[in-house]
DNA sequence: TTGAAAGCGATACCAA
DNA sequence: TTGGTATCGCTTTCAA
């Protein structure tokens, strides 16, 4: 069997109590107990159990986060490889672990959010593309389960909650292709349905003349199919994609148009990932500084499980900044 | 307060040892006591607290994965990226969930095992990128906790591991390259002194008259690096690099000299992630069947938490295949 | 400063 | 078939 706190007790001849205030480090804890309690325990290579800690203080140190995605579909998402990587590092070194799921529908979602929140597996949760208006923030917020929201919330300012200025962003990168002498240039959206396109799409149609929105599903597949249903209906010169994986299906349409990149279409992609460098030239993206926002969501959750503060409220907004790469430099040509 | 299981006893008029076995589906409940139960558990909305649980059962239902990586370094990585959503993905819909760590190094990495497998905070653990004859192995070993390794484990028998059969693979590669014409193969291996790398390297050599490597860290920019090594000493006309990231860096060092690929220069990878697709033309890359390693190992690793089967043992090799793409087709030229 | 003892919320054994 | 009760390993009053 393995060492319990009562083994130590014993072999260090005090109660278990007085073990518990070592660990605790309690300083009304005697010196020279605690000194010879620390050399059992460090003899016997105790470690104390989180089972028991999480049962007895109501706190497992594990933070949720659920990912809404078909199952399969992940690897495919730089933007999600980022964030993970990005809680990973932030929680590192922290008493804190990550406790990842996934869920395909909304419906999984649900349950998954009952199993980790209302079975107390998680003592908080991290929400990515979920809508404020959402049915579950509303759940989770009337029974006052510790969460913040990545993503737009001002519609709720009683959340916790972080965005981009995803307005700025989208006529910075339109703008930039303006400049750059980009007669036509669409915006290539995600699912209509998100605030974070429709933010986009406002900023987008801020800075453009003759607006050219096409919706498509998040991908390169799906935006190839929809950068193709562009060149063959409308031919636009540019084209701002609502992310990079996006731009490549954009790119990846253009080449197989024999089209070039930027002279006969700019591109412009969004979150700055790996893939930017990957493509020929490089690929112009908006850094919409992810670890940031995942660095600020996870302290503003952590303060509220600790203190449980439920009601105060913060937002925040990120700023961003346009990485200009091969891909929609017309200019020196 | 949140609704106990002593709570739903009270007020269903039974005994909380009931109420547990109502939970349990222990068939000698009588039928009409537990519809009662049921009833009022789902009025309340009650939801078993998983630590008491797992303080009782002694088992967590959480399975750990510890990168091992440089914090900030994990979004380059499509490979982690992919075995992450492969494990997600298997674990979706099943009884357990993944604890996702990272650890800079050997060091942070044995005390992330110490406070995730000692403290009990997992049932068991997935090992990538770890030696056999890694200490920690050992140790763990000792200490009988549950554990799965990906990757080679040929010398010691008694461990549950999967691998590829990467001299195989490599072999493969190599073969192909020598098959569509070209005359100098190189290799740009791993870090020295991990068996995936000498596996590997084993297998190119064993395809090729007059052996070319060189070693590097992992990564787009070490890759490339080397890669330019290798073009000023030896002027390969192909490489086979270790994956498909470090296989870009190639293709990135390739673009600055205006080499040619595939004429002047073939390059094969590894892993077959979603970048060999956003390469033009496409990148040719072993396809290792990441998901089904990843399947077996997380199979296996429950049966040993479940049944407590630490003695037993099972070790598989998964096939591979050659994904064939633009950068190693010279022939049609 | 220390120890005894009461939980935390569940499971499971032993009687009835 | 049901209830009473010990127990999992730890934290935290309350006394001493």
């Amino acid at each position: 069997m393995r060492v319990t706190q009562q083994d130590i007790a014993r072999i260090s001849e005090v109660s278990q109590a007085t073990v518990s205030r070592v660990l605790a480090g309690d300083v009304r804890v005697d010196g020279v107990i605690r000194d010879r309690v620390l050399a059992v325990m460090s003899t016997h290579n105790y470690r104390p159990d989180v089972r028991a800690r999480s049962l007895r203080q109501r706190k497992t140190h594990l933070i949720g986060l659920v990912l809404k995605r078909e199952v399969g579909s992940l690897q495919d998402d730089p933007f999600f490889a980022m964030l993970i990587a990005e809680v990973v590092d932030a929680l590192a070194g922290t008493p804190w672990h990550l406790c990842l799921d996934i869920a395909a529908d909304t419906a999984k979602q649900h349950s998954i959010y009952d199993e980790l929140l209302r079975t107390r597996r998680v003592d908080g949760l991290i929400l990515v593309e979920s809508e404020a208006s959402d049915e579950r923030i509303l759940r989770l917020q009337q029974d006052r389960f510790p969460f913040v929201l990545i993503g737009n919330a001002t519609e709720m300012p009683e959340l916790h909650a972080i965005d981009n200025d995803n307005f700025k962003a989208a006529e910075m990168a339109t703008r930039h292709l303006k400049d750059q002498g980009y007669q036509k240039i669409a915006f290539l959206a995600g699912p209509q349905n998100l605030t974070v396109t429709r933010d986009r799409e406002a900023g987008y149609r801020s800075a453009v003349d003759n607006p050219l929105v096409i919706y498509s599903d998040f991908g390169a597949h799906s935006a190839r199919e929809a950068a193709d249903q562009l060149f063959d209906l409308h031919q636009p010169d540019a084209i701002v994609a609502m992310d990079d994986t996006m731009a490549m299906g954009v790119i990846q349409a253009a080449r197989a148009r024999k089209l070039a990149i930027p002279h006969d279409l700019g591109v412009v992609g969004f979150n700055d990932t790996p893939l930017c460098d990957h493509v020929e030239g490089g690929l112009t993206s908006v850094n919409l500084q992810i670890g940031n926002m995942v660095q600020w969501a996870i302290r503003r959750l952590v303060d509220v499980i600790e203190e449980d503060d439920v009601f105060g409220s913060h937002q925040a907004i990120m700023g961003c900044e346009l990485m200009v790469r091969g891909s929609s430099i017309r200019s020196q040509r």
